[in-house]
DNA sequence: CTGTTAGCGCCTTCAT
DNA sequence: ATGAAGGCGCTAACAG
């Protein structure tokens, strides 16, 4: 009924060039493969021949079916909309495709219920691998894929779930931004979050930062957490009297946002009132009042990265499981041009 | 050799479930495709079971093999890290979900030979239907492609490609935006656009500008692209006298990226030196200086109903090819308080 | 209602 | 070096 269903049969199979050339199935098949070694000269001109004429194209279901191997690599994220979770997944998908393999990207927007589904999607059109970066609820289904596949966080752990992880060195960038902070004549500071939620950067960020100024006389330092107190929150912490001059630090572009927002509709005068720091690197930084200083992560390697701990997994390593951590690059901008102005 | 090839064969199959069950794969079939109301009471609890016990999940890639149907859409991305992109992929994919699809995403990089290599692999794989955001060169593929299976055009056309478009009504965005602008009291306008590459949604802007500026006798404009000289032409807009205040038009989010950078290389007070609008709407233009004026564009709806368009001709639509225009609505910020300071 | 029988397009022994 | 045959997991007639 639909001009389209009929087109889809249609299409030029194995067989077509098979008869076309005048050779057996199977060896189309070896000259689709590997084993084009094991074809003489004048059989393997011909079918190429047959498959240009026929414009013939491998059906990869089919191959996938027979083989195990689907070539796919699936990608859980939890947040399409954060563009660190995208420039990961450009990572990690320049990597796939420089390796033959192609990305299925399933996005969550942080749904438990959509993380469900998408991963019995995943499962069932039999992907090779895994790159999870989600909060990683449902860990019955992913024990599960886990124990068919391997499987790589990104950025964030998940409870019980013994895995390679690739992610950042979140303690030595909160020590490399509260250094630069302290250095630069801040004294009161205040690092904005998004709500915990168990994510596992979010907690080690919060956490070093807290011993953190547990171990530097000279500052203090309180934690807020997103929500419709946040205006309040900051006002109050800019209003109240401190040790000196006061900054906050973002602990990721999610949190620079909000704060940013805040401090405009408190009419700062940005950033003379107030220092600020903020992790990841966002394009729109070096724009915001005197910009916005940052600790960028690389975004890129951390994508290549847990593709080919993937690789070598898939290749048939069965070592320890490994943690990559990389370094955050601090990133100077008027933003924390010190309390001397 | 690797435990998970092993793993990866031995996952339950349909046969597993029909014995467990005592009844035939057809059955089991049947109980998980449409037809369980074909089914025995008796029966269909059997076999609900049997797969519950055995944690079966039918294999999609089987299941397209034989049907033809792969629930799956391919969706051809020019340029992933584009927020307009991003946000327009997030609504096909929620439509996506919802009518029980997967959507693959390709990203080309705005480059050729990676947009053909991702035709070849969505082919391949099976793909119903494909959306297509890039430039739309390889027409050939794409023309062999259409004739396989629907196509559905967002944001730019494809020189000679006859397909549904979904899209912005840009004669109608820069109408707005110089109606705005004019009636600010700004008169001496200079568009800002990415260079001309055959982006039809851009070749728009830039000629509903031009006209435009030619209708109305109070206005002067002209149009810059984007490249190592931006900010020398920028800069000497600015310094040359002109029929009156000068005001910025960015015909995208990156155009505005662009400019504002320059700007603020420029020693400009944003924005009482010069005025700016900006096509998108970018989570950061309130942030910036007293705020950018913005078109925005119903991201969201756009992708949704590229889907939509696609699903109609997947269940057998074959009428004439429709064009689908959104309206851009102006969201009024620091950027456009007028000449008059 | 249910089971049997053929394949979908491809890969892979096993012969030749 | 090549071909024939069987099967990957599933669906779609056809019988019963």
């Amino acid at each position: 009924m639909n001009s389209f269903s009929a087109a889809q049969r249609s299409r030029v199979t194995m067989l077509d060039v098979a008869e076309r050339a005048g050779v057996s199935k199977a060896s189309v098949s070896r000259f689709i493969g590997e084993d084009r070694a094991l074809l003489s000269e004048a059989i393997a001109r011909r079918i190429e021949q047959a498959i240009s004429e026929l414009g013939y194209r491998p059906n990869q279901m089919a191959r996938g079916l027979k083989r195990g191997r689907t070539r796919l690599i699936g990608m859980l994220v939890a947040d399409i909309r954060n563009p660190y979770s995208i420039a990961v997944m450009h990572g990690v998908e320049t990597a796939c495709r420089r390796h033959g393999y192609s990305l299925v990207v399933c996005n969550t927007d942080r749904d438990d219920e959509q993380e469900r589904q998408h991963l019995a999607l995943l499962r069932a059109y039999n992907i090779e691998g895994l790159i999870v970066n989600t909060l990683g609820h449902h860990r019955d289904e992913l024990l599960d894929l886990r124990s068919e596949m391997p499987l790589v966080l990104v950025d964030r752990k998940v409870d019980r779930l013994e895995s390679d992880l690739v992610g950042l060195d979140n303690p030595a960038a909160v020590k490399i931004a509260l250094d630069h902070l302290e250095q630069r004549g801040y004294r009161d500071l205040l690092m904005v979050t998004e709500p915990f939620d168990g994510t596992s950067s979010r907690i080690e960020r919060v956490d070093s930062f807290k011993s953190g100024i547990e171990q530097r006389p000279a500052l203090a330092g309180a934690v807020v957490e997103i929500d419709n107190q946040l205006t309040a929150r900051i006002q109050a912490f800019l209003a109240q009297p401190g040790p000196g001059p006061k900054a906050l630090f973002c602990a990721n572009g999610i949190a620079a946002l909000a704060t940013t927002q805040v401090l405009r509709e408190s009419g700062c005068h940005l950033f003379d009132d107030v220092g600020l720091i903020a992790l990841d690197d966002l394009d729109w930084y070096p724009l915001v009042g005197s910009g916005i200083t940052a600790l960028a992560q690389p975004t890129a390697e951390i994508g290549a990265r847990a593709f080919e701990c993937l690789l070598q997994r898939l290749r048939g390593d069965n070592g320890p499981v490994r943690t990559v951590d990389f370094a955050a690059q601090l990133i100077e901008r008027g933003s924390t041009l010190g309390a001397s102005r």
